[in-house]
DNA sequence: AAAAAAC
């Protein structure tokens, strides 16, 4: 079976030969032949499974006939962050390269004018995430009416992160006529509703599960005695140092302790980066360039990056945290091991984690993981007693030049009790934030602290309650004079 | 116990 046989164009079959491509994945044997037809399809597949390709290759079969006009994309492409929206754009780049198919990316965290010069010229594929879409189509920049296709992609981790009102609006702004390709790696009842009301008759496909856990990825755990963030941060750079580590994803499950981890790390000379959803969108987008391009090692993470990215050949995941979700556990160490090569997970366990460890390990169908003895190394490095390790730091920490000497009071773990070792991350990273290496985006040399508070805030007052979606639902902003009318009126369906 | 996403 090869790509010739779904009923793909020459033109098509020649872009991804030269992408490098065979033989298709499961899902691309059974969804392609059917989108091709103008079916509607629903993919219950996880990533990993070649499912972008799957929507994308009959997206471009179908736009290379036509034209796009001013303000009305034609097909539509949503996902649920910014960096897998990014990621379905360069599919499109990879296998369009032989058709002349325009193409808008409309996310968050970068200019808005550009997005809206390429709306005004006409796009064929629109790739969004929902936040910015429903703000340039409520400022009258963009008509969904003449969509044709249209793509939902993780609507299962849409439906987490609270997008299903924003999924459903956007649907019913777009002519009944289109066809619909709807992913989710699971269907819970509420997905389930969105597509019995708005998927046709959809062809329903289902893969198994990439070779998650036993077949590619060896999983093994550190028991770290304290819960203390810097003993295990320092357990982290041993095991770092025992391990043969090409490059590695450090998951931790805070945003706070990603960027203190990965500051810890740049410290004691790792080529380390920090990678969340509060970091300013140009650093986010370079962080992961540089990963992709193996011009850097280390990658700390939120579970940002646990879903849908597309990193090839991560040798390592650690888990500088035990995930709260056994099924981002999955999802994390799913980063390695992909494609059939080997990959090791690692994961750094407190005895407060013992609940959180039992599910993972009831979700992976074991009885237990692996255990690495680090006894030798504990008892080298009692937590509670072992000695300022800042001098150590200092040696190896040229980089951090600034303002060192006034804050290392702040991280000495035997300043706090350890019941109050709460909030670990919480005083550390003003104490280490400041001293930001190589970075020079603005939002970088805010106080962090400051930044996180105004940010939650904000959050808390505008996020997407009931109210507030409500009132945007009505109002019609930033049109100026010219209002047409079939703008103001609700799309009946 | 969290994270993600719009100015």
């Amino acid at each position: 079976m090869s790509f010739a046989d779904l009923g793909l164009s020459p033109k098509l079959l020649e872009a991804i030969a030269a992408a490098g491509y065979e033989t298709p994945t499961p899902i691309q044997k059974e969804a392609i032949p059917p989108a091709l037809e103008g079916k509607d399809v629903l993919g219950i597949a996880q990533t990993g499974t070649g499912k972008t390709a799957s929507f994308t290759l009959p997206m471009i079969e179908r736009l290379s006939k036509g034209r796009a006009k001013a303000r009305m994309p034609r097909s539509l492409v949503l996902a649920p962050t910014r960096e897998l929206a990014a990621q379905v754009a360069e599919n499109f780049e990879k296998y369009g390269v032989n058709h002349k198919l325009t193409m808008a990316l409309l996310i968050g965290g970068v200019s808005f004018g550009d997005q809206d010069a390429k709306l005004t010229r006409g796009v064929d594929v629109l790739i969004a995430t929902p936040g910015r879409l429903i703000d340039h189509f409520e400022r009258g920049r963009l008509l969904l009416n003449g969509i044709e296709v249209m793509v939902v992609d993780e609507a299962d981790r849409m439906l987490d992160m609270g997008f299903i009102p924003d999924i459903e609006k956007i649907f019913k702004l777009t002519p009944m006529t289109r066809q619909t390709l709807f992913f989710s790696a699971t269907m819970p009842p509420e997905i389930q509703r969105i597509t019995d009301q708005f998927l046709h008759q959809p062809v329903r496909i289902e893969v198994s599960k990439p070779a998650t856990t036993a077949d590619t990825i060896t999983q093994n755990i550190v028991r770290v005695p304290s819960k203390d963030d810097k003993q295990k941060r320092a357990v982290l750079r041993e095991l770092i140092g025992k391990e043969d580590v090409k490059n590695g994803i450090i998951f931790c499950n805070r945003k706070s302790t990603v960027d203190v981890v990965a500051k810890s790390l740049q410290k004691h000379g790792f080529n380390a980066r920090p990678i969340h959803g509060d970091l300013a969108q140009s650093f986010r987008t370079e962080t992961l360039d540089k990963f992709r391009n193996d011009d850097l090692q280390f990658l700390v993470a939120s579970d940002v990056a646990a879903r849908g990215l597309d990193i090839p050949a991560v040798s390592h995941v650690f888990n500088f945290d035990v995930p709260i979700h056994s099924d981002d556990y999955v999802h994390r160490i799913g980063r390695t091991g992909r494609a059939g090569r080997k990959g090791a997970a690692l994961m750094l366990v407190t005895p407060a984690d013992g609940k959180h460890l039992d599910s993972i390990l009831k979700t992976i169908g074991a009885k237990e993981i692996e255990e690495l003895d680090f006894s030798e190394f504990f008892e080298a490095n009692p937590a509670s007693e072992r000695p300022d390790r800042k001098g150590g730091r200092d040696d190896k920490g040229g980089k951090s030049r600034s303002r060192r000497g006034e804050r290392s009071s702040g991280d000495q773990p035997s300043r706090r009790k350890p019941k109050d070792a709460k909030e670990p991350a919480n005083d550390q990273p003003a104490v280490e934030a400041q001293v930001e290496p190589e970075q020079d985006n603005d939002n970088q040399a805010e106080p962090k602290k400051q930044r996180d508070e105004t940010r939650s805030s904000k959050r808390r007052r505008g996020g997407g309650d009931a109210r507030s979606s409500r009132r945007r639902e009505e109002a019609v902003v930033g049109l100026g004079d010219h209002v047409p009318a079939f703008l103001t009126r609700k799309v009946a369906r």
